[in-house]
DNA sequence: GTCTATACGATGATAGAC
DNA sequence: GTCTATCATCGTATAGAC
């Protein structure tokens, strides 16, 4: 592998564990045996550096959500399937941690991070409009807004989790939102 | 106002505003107009300080919670004043962000966030509760679980907003909550 | 392309005078 | 109690040799 590549593949594995911030230039060089000059030949940065791994990020993560949303399972089997799914509630979602940070927040990685939420979204979305079709969901249900409402529940089950040390507030949270999905099911 | 006075309130700010990481004992010295003898002479160091600061803010917190949650209050309008009242989308909830920062996740910080998460939880169990025992909600309801489902979706509104840099999205994710809410509704 | 040396500011803290 | 040195360390980046 080439230096340049080791230092993506490290700057992805810090990314996803630690954030942004924690992404020193040399912890990824000791993690990927590359020194400096590797580092600023190939990249103008950190934050570029962090660009390029957080972009790879996003390809596997959205084949990790298109396998979850796939279209040959039953609209609510998708999303029951994305919400119950098991999940490492105390390290929180590698993407809406580094939300929080302001770096993240003002630089040109938020962009990165929205494009892989309006994607799952869409998925929801879709999700949530072909069951109101097969009349599975009431008509009644703002499909749009609840999209939205589920990718809180999920981000904030994270944030849940970490908050109070207990990883079951998660699972309960996402257990409470699909409790209330089934309830508007239509028999 | 003493120097110590004047350094807590000034990590209040910084703490409300930025989070703890970016409280940087310089930071505090120029808000505070203190010098590094009055910081170290009153507290051990900069987490010390936080802690301090962090149980102020979590008093003026729980006064907060107290008057939206009002018993005197019905208790699904104590819920959709919760939910519906405006907030700075885009500026992440001061606790909840704290959440996501490592240093505070691993310190003595996190008890302080965690008490506050679980504050909340207990008012919105009991509102949940009340309703479910005036026969406004159904008995099915899990009131335990969904009482998760309704912190994360607040906590969880801050990140897709912050995630996405759109306000709009977080406001989505509460008026779908609270519709799904009615729609359980008894008349 | 890759390395080592060097720079410079910020962070978090200590020492000791007043 | 409060102040001003001073310090070791880290984070981020540049320079220049190979």
């Amino acid at each position: 592998m080439s230096k340049r590549q080791a230092l993506i593949e490290a700057a992805k594995t810090i990314l996803w564990d630690e954030g942004f911030e924690a992404m020193s230039p040399k912890k990824v060089m000791r993690a990927s045996g590359a020194g400096q000059g590797s580092l600023y030949h190939h990249f103008d940065g950190k934050e570029h550096l962090a660009a390029v791994a957080l972009e790879e990020l996003d390809i596997d993560m959205r084949a990790v959500a298109d396998e979850l949303f796939s279209t040959e399972k039953e609209p609510l089997q998708r999303l029951s399937d994305y919400l119950l799914k098991p999940r490492d509630a105390l390290k929180g979602c590698r993407f809406g941690r580094l939300t929080s940070e302001q770096s993240v927040f003002d630089g040109r990685l938020s962009e990165i991070v929205s494009g892989y939420l309006r994607y799952v979204g869409a998925l929801i979305e879709t999700a949530l409009e072909e069951a109101q079709k097969n009349g599975q969901l009431p008509q009644a249900l703002p499909a749009v807004a609840f999209t939205k409402t589920i990718l809180a529940i999920v981000q904030g089950g994270y944030v849940l989790a970490r908050g109070t040390g207990d990883a079951s507030q998660m699972q309960q949270a996402l257990e409470g939102a699909w409790a209330m999905i089934e309830y508007q099911k239509i028999q």
